[in-house]
DNA sequence: AACGTTTTCGAAAACGTTTCCGATAGGTCA
DNA sequence: TGACCTATCGGAAACGTTTTCGAAAACGTT
């Protein structure tokens, strides 16, 4: 017989249906509704980290108390305090960071958006802002997009649920709509673009200067006496290839030298690519005594195809490359490549957050232009300036 | 003149002091205390995101309806969620993550601790950990120690605060105290350590098998007919040097070759410790025939500086390192080397981190070892059996 | 001792969710 | 037409802080 939980009474007492899977009743005599306990597991207390509550219990003093101690406000007795301290060293007590950043809607967290953190260029771009933005305080919370649109919407869409105080992003390849980075402006989140920038929002940005990376580059070439130069680029669509290429076609024009179609040639990135387009300029009458490869490690495809030709690298044909200086520097021959400087990158980006969270509303959004240093080694060096190998790595321009 | 703001009286009020810097009144009439209001800047709101209650509001419903038509719970009328989805969608509503992991206590985020995120090898391990972990719908927070037991501990610390749902963590090259792991353990945070281990706490662990690793590329260098066999060991006290060494003298015992003293060097890392050591090996009356270089790039130094000197690799000396993969199939000669699968480490490390989540307390710490792989190019390939350069690539044994 | 002042503390609201516990308006069935 | 149900909703507490406001105790001065 079921009795009434408020009056006791058992014979006023009918079912009321269902909720939630547990019988209800309803107790006539004092109009009451409840539902029948029993069966419902009690769920197991989850191990719960101490509280600002579990000190100010331990002392018996208000939880204001304590946070005040913590925080090291004024108002409060020292001896209080360092009482409040010591109970909270004991008790191992670490602030609840969710809690605080809720109050303060401050989480003290930036997102990062990037394509590949395998990529030595935004693992150093990351290390950059990583190093900037620590020193202010703030954690970083890194997101690979994997160049997918999709990935890179849902990883922004969840930096921007977890209340980051600010998103650095190099957009991946596949993307072409920004909307979903509009919201980080709106709600006010700083938002500051890098490397692959994306002209719709008015964002921060650092972008490098391509054009004058590859004109360096091409001239350099030129200087050393090449007379046909090669230009491996990348996919026609992708603005980082038409600005490369924009600067090669440039150098050339400047030193009156022709632009010839069948030395230029469009891949997407693969090694196969590379070595096929090479060995279709092999066959050609009149092969390159030179090759600027623009894309990511393309340029170590070719040297490595150039070897197991038997075409030697500068005086056959000379090749250069465009970033991974570090790789750059450690292979046989030394690729003479731009620096892009990926870790001013990201350093520059997080310089453009802190500055846009201090200036609020006044910020003006920037774009900074880091402009790649000429790094010459081994393997452009055709015949003028042979210098002894050592010598080299001292050569920054 | 001052009136009180209850009773409204102005000869019977008088200053009260000072608090927080704003004067302070008391009506005696009343027996009330309140403050001088005038001059407190009213702090300029700031820009909030659309919130559960604005969503309610909107449609004159509470709060608790629109979570539960959000979530999609059952005891909900159909009309009601979809006018309260179309309204949250108008609105541009994002859960707030914070509110919602201060609630749960989950934050479904994870932290991980690497010493550098621009090493390949970590930057690989991280990307591993990403995928594994993604898919279970976790977020990565990456922190970098830059190998200083200091800011290890501010990181851990921090992570800890941040209540993040597990901590994968590879300790920094100082790090020999380990009690800022300990709380993780018993706070009941999932604790999963990686390549550099510590024996103190029973946590999950992934290591790789130094020992056999080690073992493996030098009997390969005693099969290449190599006799004199050089190891460029790291600093004596750690450990994984330690193990790289045992695999070696292991391997040359088995094969009855004298362990050396002169052939045996420990530095630390730096690539001019490396020539030096290099030179004073070549200076022998009997220098190596082969080196086997345990450290990061260390082996990558030794081929420079021996291209340098015109010795040739690997007729005049033959070179193996231990892990780089990705540099060491673009060096030229390649190098033979031992495939550390950074990816996988990172893999299983998550996979043990998503184990331990779901066992709870029934989870039993385990340690995975992965085995390197030996891959084989042209460095270390004496006489024997040269092959064609292009077949080391498809060598993996 | 009376008064004015300062120091120190507590209560309570708020941040944005989720969830428990009911309550109520209709519906169904006899 | 009641009795009995069910579907659907609201209120309130809770998560762990910080902060505001106000009260009381302690202090200092005549």
């Amino acid at each position: 017989m079921i009795k009434c939980t408020k009056c006791h009474l058992a014979d006023s007492v009918m079912r009321a249906g269902f909720i939630r899977g547990r019988q209800r009743y309803h107790c006539k005599a004092c109009n009451y509704h409840f539902t029948d306990d029993k069966g419902v597991a009690v769920p197991e207390k989850k191990r719960r980290q101490t509280t600002i509550s579990d000190v100010a219990r331990e002392l018996g003093v208000a939880p204001s108390t304590v946070s005040r101690a913590l925080n090291g406000h004024s108002d409060i007795n020292i001896n209080t305090r360092r009482a409040i301290m010591e109970v909270a060293r004991q008790l191992d007590y670490q602030p609840n960071l969710l809690a605080q950043s809720l109050k303060s809607s401050e989480t003290k967290t930036i997102g990062v958006v990037i394509p590949d953190i395998e990529r030595p260029f935004f693992a150093t771009a990351v290390s950059g802002i990583q190093q900037v933005v620590g020193e202010a305080g703030y954690r970083v919370m890194i997101c690979q997009s994997k160049e997918s649109y999709e990935i890179e919407v849902s990883n922004v869409q969840a930096l921007i649920g977890s209340r980051v105080d600010g998103l650095l992003i190099c957009h991946s390849r596949e993307t072409e709509n920004f909307d979903h980075v509009k919201p980080a402006a709106t709600r006010g989140i700083p938002l500051v673009h890098f490397d692959r920038v994306c002209n719709e929002v008015d964002s921060a940005k650092v972008i490098l200067d391509d054009w004058n990376g590859a004109f360096n580059v091409t001239e350099h070439l030129i200087e050393q006496g090449a007379q046909r130069i090669a230009i491996l680029a990348g996919p026609e669509g992708l603005l980082i290839s038409q600005n490369r290429l924009a600067g090669y076609r440039s150098a050339l024009l400047k030193h009156n030298l022709p632009l010839r179609n069948e030395l230029r040639a469009h891949i997407n990135f693969r090694p196969e690519s590379a070595v096929a387009v090479l060995d279709t300029w092999l066959a050609l009458p009149e092969p390159p005594d030179a090759i600027f490869a623009v894309n990511y490690t393309n340029a170590f495809d070719l040297l490595v195809a150039l070897k197991a030709r038997h075409i030697r690298v500068p005086e056959d044909v000379a090749v250069v490359g465009f970033g991974d200086e570090f790789m750059a520097s450690m292979i046989e021959p030394g690729l003479t490549t731009v620096n892009l400087h990926p870790y001013r990158i990201g350093q520059q980006a997080a310089r453009l957050f802190l500055e846009q969270m201090q200036q609020k509303e006044a910020f003006q959004p920037r774009t900074f232009v880091i402009t790649g240093d000429l790094v010459i080694r081994q393997s452009s060096l055709k015949g003028k300036s042979q210098l002894a190998h050592a010598e080299f790595f001292k050569l920054d321009i």
